[in-house]
DNA sequence: AACATTTCCGCAAACCATTGCGGAAATGTT
DNA sequence: AACATTTCCGCAATGGTTTGCGGAAATGTT
C-alpha cells in the first residue's frame, strides 16, 4: 500500500488538497458534511501526516534532542525515561544521542540535532568539554538548550541541577549527628560541576569542626573508587565513607565486601544516589536522593516553557532528600 | 542568524540552487573552481542541510526507531547504547520511545515512527501485546522491523534473540556438575517469549535426572521474586536458586541478605544476566551472559542488511556464555 | 427582485533540497 | 572555418503540507 497523502484523499473525494487539510484540523471554513467525509476517508485510509513535510512547512518539529555521555547509566536512564514519558504525553518525540564523553562527537551530535530541526535540546555536558561554541550555535538558531546534571559554569543559560550544595550539607548534618571522627569522602571526576559543588559544600560544612578528620579523594570510575578505598582502608579505617555517586559507591562496596567488613558495624556508609544501587543491598544504604526522574520531569516542563517563550535563563534545583537506610 | 539554505548560498554567489546542491556533493558536472567557492562559503556560513527537506525529497530518512518497554532497565540500556553507537558511525540517528508495556502506547509509538518516516524499527514487544496489526502496517509501508529480546512467536519476521535454550542448557550443565539435589528456579513473566523458552529448556535438561528436585516459580518483578524466595526459603532450603533474569536476581539477593545467608556456603546462586548486577556483589554471582551490547550490535548490522534489502526474515541468536563468579 | 452577508471552498505560493534534461559556452577536430 | 565534443550550469518539476487571499454559491434582508 502506498502512503496516504492529502492529495490522494482529495482526488478520491474530488475536492482540493487545501480543503482536505483544513477539514482534518477542524477548520471552521469547512462544512460539517465535507469535514466528516474527509475524516472518515482519512481514517479508513490510515492517513498519517508526513512529519517531514509538516516540519518543512511550519518550521516546527515535534522532536526533542537529548544527549548524554552514555545511555547506559543508572542516573541518565531514569532521566531519559521521565523525559520521554512526559514528551509523549505532549506529542513530542525524543531523539537520543550519546557523546561518549567525547567533545568531538558532542559537536557532531549537536549538528545532527540542528539538521533535524529539533525544537529543543536536553544535554548533560561531556566531562571534558571546555568549548561551548557548539551550544552558541544552537542559541543562534533559537533552539533552546536545557543543561542538566553536569552543566557549564556560566550564567544566562537554562540549567537543571541537583541541589548539590544542599545534598552535601544534608550529608554533613547527618554525619555530625553521629560521633564519627574520621571521614573518607570519595568524589568523582574533579572536572565535573557536580563534583566541585558537592566537594566545596562538604568541606565548608566541616570547616567549623576541626576535630573531625575529613579525607578527600577522587575516583574517575568504579574501579578507581575500589582501588582507592582499598588502599585507604589498608592504612586506616575511617568511621564512615561518604560516596559522591553510585559509581563511587559501587567501587567502595566492592572493597567492603572483599574485606569482609560489615556496615554499619565496622564502618558506616553514606552516598548520593538515585536509589537503585543502595536498594540492592541489605541493610539498605542510606542515601541522599538525586532523582533522575524528578530532574527529568522538571527539565521537561522547563523545556516546554522555553519553547513557548516564557522562561528566562535560570538555574532550577531538584530538591535533595534524605532516604534512611541502615548503613549509618 | 537565519538558517543557511542552498538558496541563500546561490544568491550570494550568483549561481543557481542546483549548482550549489551539486557542488556540495562533488558532482562531476560542476567545475572545480565553482565547487570550491561553494564549499568554502557553505563552510563559513555553517550550512547544514535541512533533514526534513532531504527526507521529503528522497524518501530516505537517516532515522531509526527504537522502542522498549522502558529505557530504565539494566538490559535495554546497554542494547540502546550499542545501537546508538553503531548508528552514529553509519550516519543514522535513533529515535527512542517507550511503550511502558502498554499495547495502546505501543501502537501510538509505531504511528509516530511512521509519521517520522523512520528507515527501520527495533522493538522489544510489550509483555501484554497479543495483536501484531500495528506491525503489519509497518511491513505494508516497507519499514523493516527487527524484534529483539521479547519477540512474537511467529515466523517470517526478523528477530534477534538470546540463545535462550542454550543459556538454560548451560545453566543446567553447570548445576549438574555439582551435587545439588534441590533446585529453586524463579522465572519472570510467563507470557514472555524468553520466559517460555528458558523454562522449557531448563525443564527439558532435568528430565533425565528425576532424582533432582526442580521447583519452578514465576515472579513479575523484583518484589515478587523477593516474596516468593522468602516464603520458599522459610519452608525449605534448596541447594541452589536459579534466576532467569536480573530482576529476579535482585529480589532473591534481597531475601538472601535479609536472612543473613551466605553464598555459596549456605546456598548457591546462578543467574542469567548482562553482568551489571552480578558484578556488584562479592563473591561475584556466576551468570550466563545475555549481553545487551552484543545483541545491539547484531541487531544493528542486521538492520543495515534489511535496509539494503539483502536480509531474509530470520531469527539470529546471540551466543550464550558462562561467566564464572563465586556463587556456586 | 435587487442587494448585502455569510458559508464554503480552491488557487497558488512557500518551505528546502534533489535531479532529469536541455542548452550555452568552451574546447577539440578536420 | 565549419563542425563535433566536451564541460559546465540552469530550468523546472517534485515531494507533502500549510495558509493568505479571493471568489462562487448559498442564504438573508428589504
Amino acid at each position: 500500500m502506498q502512503n496516504t497523502t492529502l492529495k490522494k484523499i482529495s482526488e478520491i473525494l474530488g475536492i482540493s488538497i487545501s480543503t482536505v487539510s483544513r477539514a482534518l484540523k477542524h477548520h471552521p471554513d469547512i462544512s460539517l458534511k465535507t469535514r466528516q467525509k474527509v475524516i472518515d476517508l482519512a481514517e479508513t485510509l490510515d492517513y498519517e501526516p508526513n512529519a517531514s513535510a509538516v516540519q518543512l512547512r511550519t518550521k516546527n518539529s515535534k522532536l526533542l534532542g537529548l544527549m548524554v555521555p552514555t545511555v547506559s547509566n543508572y542516573f541518565y536512564e531514569t532521566f531519559i525515561s521521565a523525559v520521554e514519558e512526559d514528551a509523549r504525553k505532549q506529542g513530542y518525540s525524543v531523539m537520543i544521542l550519546q557523546s561518549g564523553n567525547d567533545p568531538a562527537i558532542e559537536l557532531d551530535n549537536l549538528k545532527l540535532f540542528r539538521q533535524n530541526r529539533v525544537s529543543g535540546v536536553f544535554t548533560c555536558l561531556s566531562s571534558s568539554t571546555t568549548d561551548l561554541k557548539g551550544f552558541e550555535r544552537m542559541r543562534e538558531m533559537d533552539i533552546p538548550v536545557v543543561f542538566f546534571d553536569n552543566v557549564p559554569d556560566v550564567s544566562g543559560i537554562h540549567k537543571i541541577c541537583m541541589a548539590d550544595e544542599k545534598s552535601a550539607q544534608l550529608a554533613a548534618e547527618l554525619i555530625l549527628q553521629h560521633p564519627y571522627q574520621s571521614i573518607l569522602a570519595i568524589f568523582g571526576n574533579p572536572q565535573l560541576s557536580i563534583t566541585k559543588k558537592r566537594e566545596a559544600a562538604l568541606q565548608q560544612a566541616f570547616q567549623s569542626h576541626p576535630n573531625i578528620q575529613l579525607l578527600i579523594e577522587h575516583a574517575h570510575n568504579s574501579d578507581e573508587a575500589r582501588t582507592i578505598s582499598n588502599s585507604m582502608l589498608n592504612k586506616h579505617l575511617p568511621d564512615i565513607i561518604f560516596c559522591m555517586s553510585d559509581e563511587v559507591l559501587i567501587g567502595v562496596l566492592k572493597t567492603i565486601q572483599e574485606k569482609g567488613l560489615r556496615y554499619p558495624d565496622n564502618i558506616a556508609l553514606l552516598t548520593i544516589s538515585n536509589g537503585t544501587i543502595p536498594k540492592l543491598f541489605h541493610p539498605q544504604i542510606t542515601y541522599i536522593e538525586t532523582s533522575g526522574e524528578k530532574m527529568g520531569h522538571l527539565a521537561f516542563s522547563h523545556m516546554l516553557d522555553c519553547i513557548n517563550g516564557n522562561a528566562d535563563p535560570k538555574e532550577l534545583l531538584v530538591d535533595a532528600l534524605l532516604v534512611q537506610g541502615g548503613s549509618l
